[in-house]
RNA sequence: GACCCCAUCGUCUAGCCUGGUCCAGGACAAGAGCUUUUCAAGCUCUCGACACGGGUUCAAAUCCCGUUGGGGUCACCA
């Protein structure tokens, strides 16, 4: 049976690479039918916090993992103390004093060739020559990450350990462990890592860097997992879009990629899009509610939730996150809207008083207020009037939302309704 | 610096294992146009890559070697 882990170190929050390795052990798990267990290496007590703890499995949540079992290596130090004074015993570590007296245990490090047969890269060879003797308990009686990592892979009966590239250079030292303390070498894979814009490591400079960010910017977990699983594994039939669902059954290790990749947030926004798009809007605007509400827009206990559903028809298939409804769609909500200067300028110099009253006068006179209805009117008074048509969109569009972008027109008058259309046009008549 | 990993359009990739069907395909971005209503949506088109040098071979993006470039690791952090 296949067993894999993540293992984050709660000393920050979980972060995209951290996701990504999360993804790929996860995805893995599913496809081979293992199990998949969630391990907090959580050994530095300095560093690690319960904050984090519960941020990263909020987080892992989100995105839809779940796990099987749960281990926290604060609890299993015993485990390590047990297995370090056996290699003592046998000779294969020795006892080192610091000058306060105090005692850690250090593994001698033996001179071999170390041959690992890594899945997504082949052999690597390591000469253990160039390693230095490896601490295994520090002198404050709490265990190193690699040792801690083997004692609890073995325990765990970890099959197959996926992660990152920046843990080969400690693939050598943990294989050798393995074989000091008698347990079978697990099976390696190694993920390429992902880079930010700068060439250099994903960091706060280059961009958010943890899930959660994403989340708050209002990007979709769909889309997140969908984009991160293309970064660096592709089907191979030029499809792109990939539910996690799919994913696990067209999933093969052997086709991750060996290359580094740059996070491209450009792709991920319009990634973010395709998934907007078919979204359930009752889904999203269970999402918006709280933000709505953060910005005084409704009342989360007072407030029509077909009218929202409406606009968040209006809006879906065009907003890269969903969080930029809020400003895309705020004349909805405002009592006036927020005018754009640049847009006013454009549109709204002219005097056009005659016509806006005119087509204020023609909706005020429909009875059944209708998007069809609508069009019509407008369209009659333009023909009338001999003008072309774009030629009164733009400054009723101005008019009434204060931008020169949005949805269609006469979708947008019928949701915003017949009085609030009709006095904001009427403003902008003198 | 030492060791290790990697190398196809600006970015993500297909092709590489099993050499010829590849003067290299797709997507994002960018540029142009269309959409008698905008664009940040949609549609169409354009731009754009096998890092370099040697081999092997009738034939190399594909196999081998080297160079260069990029990245990672060298903690009593994880």
């Amino acid at each position: 049976m296949v067993r894999v882990r993540f293992a984050p170190s709660p000393t920050g929050n979980l972060h995209i690479g951290g996701g990504r390795t999360a993804l790929f052990n996860w995805l893995f798990a599913q496809s081979q039918k293992g199990k998949f267990i969630l391990r907090i290496e959580d050994t530095d007590k300095e560093r690690s916090k319960k904050e984090f703890v519960d941020e990263i499995l909020y987080s892992l949540k989100w995105l839809g993992f779940n796990w099987d079992e749960l281990y926290y290596q604060s609890e299993r130090f015993d485990r390590y103390r047990m297995h370090a004074d056996k290699l003592l015993k046998s000779g294969l570590a020795y006892i080192e004093k610091s000058p306060e007296g105090k005692e850690a245990i250090i593994y001698k490090v033996p001179a071999q060739k170390i041959i690992v047969n890594d899945l997504i890269r082949g052999q690597i060879e390591f000469d253990s020559s160039l390693i230095k003797d490896q601490v295994l308990i520090k002198s404050d009686g709490t265990p190193t990450y690699n040792f801690a990592c083997v004692v609890d892979d073995a325990e765990m009966n970890i099959t197959h350990i996926i992660r990152g590239d920046d843990h080969i250079s400690n693939t050598p030292k943990q294989a050798l462990i393995y074989e000091a303390l008698g347990f079978p070498l697990p099976l390696f894979a190694h993920l390429p890592l992902i880079m930010g814009v700068d060439g250099g490591r994903l960091s706060k400079r280059t961009g958010a860097t943890a899930i959660s960010d994403y989340r708050k910017m209002g990007y979709l977990s769909e889309a997140l997992l969908n984009y991160l699983l293309l970064l660096s594994w592709a089907p191979g039939d030029n499809r792109e879009l990939i539910s996690i669902k799919e994913a696990v059954g067209l999933f093969d290790i052997k086709n991750v990629n060996k290359t580094a990749v740059t996070f491209d947030l450009k792709k991920l926004d319009w990634m973010n899009n395709q998934y907007l798009k078919t979204a359930d809007p009752e889904k999203l605007a269970d999402e918006l509610i709280p933000l709505l509400e953060a910005k005084n827009y409704i009342n989360k206990d007072n407030f029509d939730r077909r009218y929202l559903l409406e606009l968040v028809k209006l809006f879906q298939a065009r907003l890269p996150r969903l969080n930029d409804f809020l400003d895309w769609a705020d004349f909805f909500f405002l009592e006036e809207p927020v005018m754009d200067e640049a847009a006013v300028k454009k549109h709204l110099a002219l005097d056009l008083s005659k016509e806006l009253k005119l087509f204020a006068d023609r909706l005020d006179k429909l009875s059944d207020f209708s998007v069809v209805n609508i069009e019509g009117a407008f369209r009659d008074l333009v023909a009338e009037l001999g003008i072309e048509a774009k030629k009164l969109i733009h400054p009723v569009r101005v008019a009434l939302t204060g931008k020169t972008i949005g949805p269609g027109l006469f979708e947008l008058i019928f949701c915003l309704g017949k009085e609030k259309s009709i006095r904001r046009l009427l403003k902008w008549a003198k």
